[in-house]
DNA sequence: GCTGAAGACTTAGAAGCTAAAATTCGAAGG
DNA sequence: CCTTCGAATTTTAGCTTCTAAGTCTTCAGC
């Protein structure tokens, strides 16, 4: 079923080998898939997290950057529309935005053409910081994926978009924010 | 770089167009791995959360359940064992055993052989609690892997394993505990 | 018996979140 | 023109869970 995280950590297959003692049930092909794939993606938010927290920036900031990148440019979203985008309570965005503006990453301002509306829009430094944590994610990714050649890298990347079909198709947007960095 | 949460959310296909438009330097390639990945684990998280949840345990009720029953017979772990496996302070530690206690999931009592030590038990309710979220694990995880030939799953998992190995020897037990459910 | 170290607990405080109330503005109807 | 309703945001209060630092208890060596 997965696995939790940190210090003190048994290997993959010391783990596979004490679920199968304490639950006969389990199909130990299914359970390195899983577990593989947990692990591997708490090791990335780890790296993740190393970063952004190098660039200065917490986590959270960093999904509201990305959030406006992708939106495109002008780079401008809606509190209301990020908390939709990020799966926050409207209030929890207002937080966010209250730290990210102090911290110079984005802008806040009320919509002239509708004062009930409030615009947040990414600084030049936002964009920067965002670019920059790119750059070193994909080295990080780069080398992650070093030993696999291009044809594994392919299907690879299909094996998982099959799966997430999968997934998506039963659970259609769940809407959960139950972790995730990136 | 993987992807963030919840509702509104674009499809894969469409981030990764986002994410070129933004960020030139970006391999599609590698970008779809790392994304479905992170996407996967995220939607496996909310199933596990929802499963854990229905059964009236929290996340972290059950990071405890499981450090418990992999520990093996007869499910005894010190507060300071606990917190090391799980990258907690041993006062997070203790603050989740008031809790589970008063849930009944764990007892505590001290160790008569040597006082100062506390001793936290499995009880016989957490233990089939712990066995009835994995029952319905395997239910979801067996559903999520129901297209894989065999040959697929046995690809899938060595491919997996072999980028866990490539992290955990980049990043040697890194402690780190930035979110993970399962 | 005293002292020091180890282990667990207590207290104080930070970070984030939610829910619900308050605020502000625009739009529609009398 | 004024009023009222509704939408979007912010404020307030409170929850959960974590860390850091200090305290208490107990064992072990001198």
């Amino acid at each position: 079923m997965g696995d939790t995280s940190g210090a003190g950590e048994p290997t993959l297959e010391e783990q596979i080998a004490a679920y199968q003692r304490e639950f006969q049930d389990l199909d130990p092909q299914v359970e390195k898939i899983v577990s593989a794939l947990s692990r591997l993606n708490r090791r990335m938010n780890v790296a993740y997290g190393r970063q952004t927290a190098a660039l200065g920036i917490g986590n959270t900031d960093w999904e509201v950057l990305k959030a406006l990148v992708l939106s495109g440019a002008p780079y401008r979203l809606g509190p209301g529309d990020l908390a939709k985008r990020l799966g926050l309570t409207p209030a929890a965005m207002t937080h966010r935005i209250d730290r990210m503006v102090t911290e110079g990453l984005v802008t806040r301002e009320r919509d002239e053409s509708n004062r009930v509306r409030v615009i947040v829009e990414l600084t030049a430094e936002g964009r920067e910081k965002w670019l920059e944590a790119m750059r070193l994610a994909t080295v990080f990714e780069e080398d992650l994926l070093q030993d696999l050649s291009p044809e594994d890298r392919t299907a690879l990347g299909e094996v998982l978009t099959r799966l997430l079909r999968r997934v998506e198709h039963a659970q259609p947007d769940a809407g959960g924010r139950l972790s995730d960095l990136d």
